[in-house]
DNA sequence: CGTACGCTATTTAAATAGCGTACGGTGCCTTAAT
């Protein structure tokens, strides 16, 4: 038999899939001849078969990272439903000897699938164990976390290519359903894929009306979200950008609508959920907090109270809306004063003593060092610690093996300039990202055509369905030629970039070091 | 960066303007105390 067969013949007899879509068994097939892959693919696209079925036909087990326990609970149930073997998880949430039970069954091969948050893999004992089972496939799920959050929320992301080379590179899998081109090149280079190969589908949802509402002062937005929401066909979700307005929104629209934030305790977030799940809650008022791993297929509208921190995360949760195909509308009620918060939440502040400290332990210590005793051995988190560590290896200052991190630098060099430099060229990226929300929001021409071109795809004609399509100022705001998305430019200034959206007066391009920018096409050389 | 909130000064002495300050999102895991 060959490759191509035996996927299908196991999608078939043990998940009951008789036919595989096109991109799922490209990517089957790379993984199954050796290949690292990064999948970017919508959700519903079946990403998840592209673990589950290769996993069958591979040797040893497959590991996967998920992010949140939560998500990992629903990823084992799911595969229990399935003719598959076990799928088992380890973390916190669970009781410790049921965590026991797990690593048994995968080590007498009983469970083939193993979920762990990368949290884990920091931990000495899980990687010998890892080592002792020897995982053939090595899965990264939802793996836009490894850039969105890897540089300063949960550090671990950015340390999962050590536990890769640790475990002998087994066959890397990076799965996301939104990923912009820089964090995808962040995915591949955080990851250490080798020479992967990049499977990328459409991302247009056609049946999603697009629009957007300005407003002038903080009141008239919040009635205008309120009225609008009240007439909506329901159910729907509304996204804030504060804890605060969630549960103002969430007073302000009535019985059959709740707030959801990573402040409420657990139980509460869980009733909420359900509750959403099973039709009690007509809305869903949230912070970004909502959303990984919600699958509900006739949600009505995504309406944005704040605009959020990038086109990525806006194209995410507007992509909770209308998986069932028949219309819904994504609004995004819009104040340039909104970005504030944003680019504050973003901007993230120099720690330069916290930068030195860890430097010096790192200089200090006999031999390569655990990064964990390099975080006992200052006086800061262990997150804190992680991200100035993770700085200093992008500065090129210490390095990662196997057997520890190793001072690179000279011996007198003050590591904090250099690692500013890098912080600041994070920064400048992730400014430039919120900028191109006002770009969004801001723009004449036609929605779906910026939006697909933000991720790299082109829409050849204005889609029709947005709300400047409607007023008739989309057509003849676009400019192609070489303008088009993917385009290559080069600036004086910026260097060489892809043409992001072009109109007849400006041009947004994604520049390698300077980010995202808008600039006059007399500017730009092809 | 913008907004909320609380205090003080001011003046249509009961309400308001102005100022300073605090605060803002996402989740693992660990460990101690009930």
């Amino acid at each position: 038999m060959s490759t191509r067969e035996k996927l299908q013949s196991a999608a078939a007899n043990t998940f009951g899939w008789s036919r595989l879509r096109p991109e799922q068994r490209t990517a089957m097939e790379h993984l199954v001849e050796g290949r690292d892959v990064l999948v970017v693919l919508p959700t519903g696209a079946g990403k998840s078969a592209i673990y589950q079925v290769p996993g069958l036909l591979l040797p040893g087990p497959t590991l996967v990272v998920s992010p949140l326990t939560a998500l990992q609970r629903d990823q084992v149930a799911a595969i229990a439903e399935s003719h598959a073997p076990r799928a088992v998880a380890v973390n916190s949430a669970q009781a410790a000897k049921v965590s026991e039970r797990a690593w048994d069954a995968v080590d007498t091969g009983e469970a083939e699938y193993l979920f762990l948050a990368p949290e884990q893999l920091a931990k000495e004992e899980v990687l010998r164990q890892l080592d002792e089972v020897a995982p053939s496939l090595f899965v990264v799920d939802e793996a836009h976390c490894v850039s969105v959050w890897g540089h300063d929320f949960r550090p671990d992301y950015l340390r999962l290519s050590e536990v890769i080379e640790r475990l002998g590179h087994p066959r890397v899998l990076a799965l996301t359903a939104t990923a912009d081109g820089p964090v995808r090149d962040d995915i591949v280079r955080h990851l250490g894929m080798r020479d992967p190969v990049r499977v990328v589908a459409g991302f247009d949802r056609p049946n999603l009306h697009l629009a957007v509402r300005h407003a002038v002062d903080d009141k008239g937005k919040r009635e205008g979200v309120v009225d609008w929401v009240t007439a909506a066909p329901k159910p729907g979700l509304v996204y804030a950008a504060t804890r605060k307005d969630t549960e103002r929104y969430a007073e302000a629209l009535g019985d059959r609508t709740a707030a959801y934030h990573a402040g409420l305790k657990a139980s509460e977030r869980r009733r909420v959920h359900d509750r959403f799940m099973a039709g009690e809650l007509d809305v869903v008022v949230a912070t970004s907090a909502f959303g990984m791993g919600i699958d509900k297929p006739d949600v009505r509208f995504v309406a944005h109270a704040s605009a959020p921190e990038s086109l990525d995360s806006y194209y995410q949760q507007i992509g909770r809306a209308g998986r069932d195909g028949e219309r819904a509308d994504a609004m995004l009620f819009y104040r340039a004063e909104d970005l504030g918060l944003q680019r504050f939440l973003t901007s993230h502040r120099q720690d330069t003593d916290g930068v030195r400290q860890v430097a010096e332990a790192v200089r200090e210590h006999e031999g390569a060092a655990n990064p964990r005793e390099i975080g006992d051995a200052v006086d800061q988190s262990r997150r804190r610690a992680m991200n100035n560590l993770n700085l200093l290896e992008q500065a090129h200052l210490v390095s990662f093996s196997p057997h520890g991190v190793d001072y690179r630098g000279d011996e007198a060099e003050d590591v904090a300039p250099r690692v500013a430099e890098i912080a600041e060229q994070r920064r400048r990226l992730d400014r430039s990202r919120v900028e191109m929300l006002r770009e969004y929001a801001e723009t004449r021409s036609c929605r779906r055509q910026f939006l697909l071109g933000y991720f790299g795809e082109t829409l050849d004609e204005p889609c029709g369905f947005c709300d400047t399509c409607e007023a008739g100022t989309a057509r003849g705001h676009t400019v192609g030629g070489k303008f088009s998305p993917g385009s290559e430019v080069r600036h004086e200034r910026w260097g060489t970039g892809r043409v992001v959206h072009g109109e007849p007066d400006r041009v947004t391009v994604l520049f390698g070091e300077a980010g995202y920018r808008t600039v006059k096409p007399d500017h730009l050389r092809s």
